[in-house]
DNA sequence: TGTATACTCTACTATTATGATAGAGATTAT
DNA sequence: ATAATCTCTATCATAATAGTAGAGTATACA
C-alpha cells in the first residue's frame, strides 16, 4: 500500500466534513483552505468521492458538501481502497493471480498477504467518529489542523 | 510499502542464492532464466545488492554471484527496504517529517506507524534460510520456481 | 428574473518513477 | 589468446501522480 497525495487529501476532507457532521455543507474552498489542499485538486477528489458513495453534495448558493453517511458508519479502509486501490504490497497477494511460475510454491505470496492482513486489521477498524473525536480531545478546534 | 519489480526480482534473485549457498557461484543469466527476469535489469540489480553488501561477484569463467553473508543472516526485511525504500506506506510516517500544519495534533500519522510496525514485524522476522527450507520442503527442485 | 455562489465535467500538462535496453569496458580461468 | 563473465554509464518508453484550466450547470435569494 502507498497512500499517494490523494488518497491523504480524501482522508483529510472526509475528515473535515465529519467533524462538521449535522451541520450544514462544507463548501470546497473550505475544506481546501482547512487542509491545505489545492482547490482544484480537490474538486475532482469530492467528485469522486460523491460517486464512491462517501459524501452528497448541495449546489448553487449555500451549497456545499456533506458526508452521506455518519461518521461512524465511514472505515478509514473503505476510503483509502476506493482512492488509492487495494491495499495489497505487491498485486500477486491478490486472490486472482497468476503471474508467478508456480504461484502454489512460491514462498512470498503468504508473507505479502500476511501484510495486508495486517494492514486491514488496523484501518478496517477505525471509523471517522473515533478520529473526529480524537481530534476534539486535543482541545479547542478552531482553525483545526486535519 | 509497494512492492516494485526490481524489488520482487531482488527477493527471488537472493533466494535463488540462498538456494545454491555453500556451492559455486551462480551466473547472472542462471538466475535470471530461473526466475524469469530480464537479463540486463538484473545486472543492474545485483549491482545494487553488492553495493549493499548482500552478494558477492566473482569475474571471469566460472565467475558467477554469491551471498556475501549466510541465508539465515538475511532477513527479508533488510533486502525490501534497501531496494524499495522504506516500508511506510506515506512519507509522514517517517520520524522527522514536519509536512502537516500541526504533526502533534494529527491523528493519521499514528495510524501510519501502526501499518509500518505491523508490516515491519512481518518482514524483519523471516530469513532467507526459511524462505530456502520452505522451497525444498515444497518436494525435489529441479527447476525450483522462485 | 437576474445574479452571485457553488458544484460539475472534460481536457490538458508537467514531473517523476518504473522497468527496462544498449553497448563498450574490465577481469579471470584455461 | 580468448571465451566467459561481471561492470559501468547512458538512454528510452510508458504510466502514474499531482496538478491546472476553463466552460458549463444548478440554486438561493433579492
Ligand atoms: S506469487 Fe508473488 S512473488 Fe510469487
Ligand atoms: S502527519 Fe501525515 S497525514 Fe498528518
Amino acid at each position: 500500500m502507498r497512500i499517494t497525495y490523494k488518497g491523504d487529501y480524501a482522508l483529510k476532507t472526509i475528515l473535515g466534513l465529519a467533524l462538521h457532521y449535522g451541520n450544514s455543507p462544507t463548501t470546497i474552498n473550505d475544506l481546501a483552505r482547512r487542509a491545505d489542499i489545492p482547490t482544484k485538486f480537490l474538486e475532482q477528489i469530492l467528485l469522486d468521492l460523491k460517486r464512491g458513495g462517501f459524501v452528497e453534495s448541495r449546489r448553487g448558493k449555500i451549497g456545499g458538501y456533506l458526508l452521506a453517511r455518519a461518521p461512524s458508519q465511514i472505515k478509514l479502509g473503505e476510503v483509502i481502497r476506493f482512492v488509492d486501490g487495494p491495499v495489497e504490497p505487491i498485486a500477486c497477494a491478490g486472490k486472482k493471480y497468476s503471474g508467478c511460475n508456480d504461484v502454489y510454491k512460491c514462498v512470498f505470496r503468504k508473507i505479502w498477504q500476511d501484510v495486508s492482513l495486517a494492514t486491514s486489521k488496523i484501518i478496517d477498524n477505525i471509523t471517522f467518529e473515533e478520529l473526529a473525536k480524537n481530534i476534539k480531545d486535543k482541545g479547542p478546534v478552531y482553525t483545526y489542523q486535519i
